[in-house]
DNA sequence: TATAATAATGACTAACTGGTCATTTTGTCA
DNA sequence: TGACAAAATGACCAGTTAGTCATTATTATA
């Protein structure tokens, strides 16, 4: 096992116990058996294990989600959905708990801004299976009833995460299945509309152009040449240039579409581009 | 304005913003324009800040709640508690999202026990409230409804705290009690039973005969001579001899029932004493 | 005004933080 | 075995932390 994996999967017991911030490096590396200096030949700071630590196991569950959402029949897609994200809670419960304990105060704008994506991610999938389901004629509730089913989802998950108490998968999927049902064909007086969507979302504030340029190097850096490579240099000198081309940009962008590691950096451009 | 008054309000600030380990002493006495050592004559730890915090505002919102749930007639309770309870976060939402960013790692057992006891609270009056809301016909589901209301509140309620979002107070509890409604009348899977609630109630381990003996010290210094404090003390006597009596203890408890300032304690000495 | 009591100060401590880097250990070739 | 490179070490740094306490300032009382 690489000294990478060996700190990620340690280090996420301590975090899981006593969160990120009250858990210190010295306490890493002891419960590693290695030297602070080791630590940091695999890690540039502190910082970077937790980021690290989140994209691991956010693309994994992420994809699962997206996966069950796309290759299940209408009639089973809402039980396989709760079904995968229980079980992937179950399996990386330590991911879970770090996970509930962080989300209300990421430490830097790369975390806040690392967690919205995913958490952008997550909706879709819901928001998808819920068009999937219900089809059309639930459109006026469904911004309700994706935040509904996250609500549930979140507070059954604490529930298990923070009890010691054998989770039944099939059980609480079934019941979660129910719920959603039931809400989907009775509700009438939603409190999250459209509108009150477009109010919220629109005021998330961008990056700025200096963290992207910054983040943009550090993609740049870890990547070997490559079409992908040159294409997220055009896309930093054209983030820099006072006057850019979109049409160069939206190029560049459909270079790096289907690269795994661009992803974010490509969502974050996106973003930021308007596109 | 005392001391302590001043204190808590702009420490509060701080922790909203921050959350309680980000924010040091440091920063708390110059956003107070006091010395350090002014704080420490009103506080005797840093801990016991956000304890005095926690307490000043769960007994107020836990004593609303419970009003509320006794004085309102039948048919307007449910309406009347999601009222409750989103104006009471509206007009201390700094609390609110102090509390959020703290209830999953307290860090000490004392803060653990309190917010255990508070949360203890709230269950009750939101049981009483489904009780007397649908009578006897909700029993075989009534624990999985509490939990999902819980969880409605909790889901909608972090989402107006962390985004600034203008709450219409009337359309979220209209919008809550329809979902309560018609969950209550269709739901048929719950996934907490009696058993369930059962099985990890009573897990929750007591706090230590120590900690406890220390918890009593501390009440009996603050309290005045009068009946109230004799009684603990008696109950300090029992606590730490080798067999009680049961007797004694159940009057000492008796005394201090209606203190206000005693209840938390009286509230763990009885679990102590299985009473 | 003099005295006693109370309130407030901020320099100080000891412990700990994330992070660095000259030095040493280990592994791998010839 | 010797020479070189890569991996690992831990003493060390500058900064921060919660908490203390001798000293000073303020207030109330006589």
């Amino acid at each position: 096992m690489s000294k990478k994996q060996l700190i990620m999967e340690k280090s996420l017991d301590l975090f899981a116990r006593q969160g990120f911030e009250a858990t210190s490096v010295q306490q890493i590396t002891s419960y590693c058996g290695i030297s602070k200096g080791a630590f940091y030949l695999a890690f540039k700071s502190k910082d970077e294990l937790i980021i690290a630590l989140i994209d691991h196991f956010m693309k994994q569950i992420t994809m699962d989600i997206d996966y069950t959402v796309r290759n299940t029949n209408k009639a089973d897609t809402l039980y396989y959905f709760y079904h995968t994200l229980f079980t992937a809670f179950l399996k990386h419960s330590k991911f879970a708990k770090l996970l509930m304990k962080e989300q209300t105060q990421p430490l830097n704008e790369e975390l806040l801004s690392k967690m919205r994506y995913y958490d952008n991610l997550v909706d879709q999938s819901i928001l998808a299976m819920v068009e999937k389901t219900y089809g059309h004629k639930i459109e006026p509730i469904k911004y309700d009833l994706v935040y509904t089913i996250k609500g549930l989802m979140n507070s059954y998950s604490t529930l298990f995460l923070f009890n010691t108490l054998v989770l039944n998968v099939e059980l609480v999927s079934k019941s979660l299945v129910e719920k959603t049902n039931i809400l989907a064909n009775h509700m009438s007086v939603p409190f999250i509309t459209t509108d009150l969507i477009k109010s919220f979302k629109n005021e998330v504030e961008d990056m700025s152009k200096e963290s992207l340029a910054e983040l943009l190097s550090q993609s740049i850096e870890e990547l070997d040449e490559s079409i992908e490579k040159e294409s997220l240099l055009i896309l930093k000198e054209q983030l820099l240039m006072e006057s850019y081309s979109l049409a160069i940009v939206k190029g560049m962008l459909e270079n790096i579409r289907n690269h795994p590691d661009c992803k974010w950096i490509s969502y974050l451009l996106r973003k930021y581009f308007q596109l």
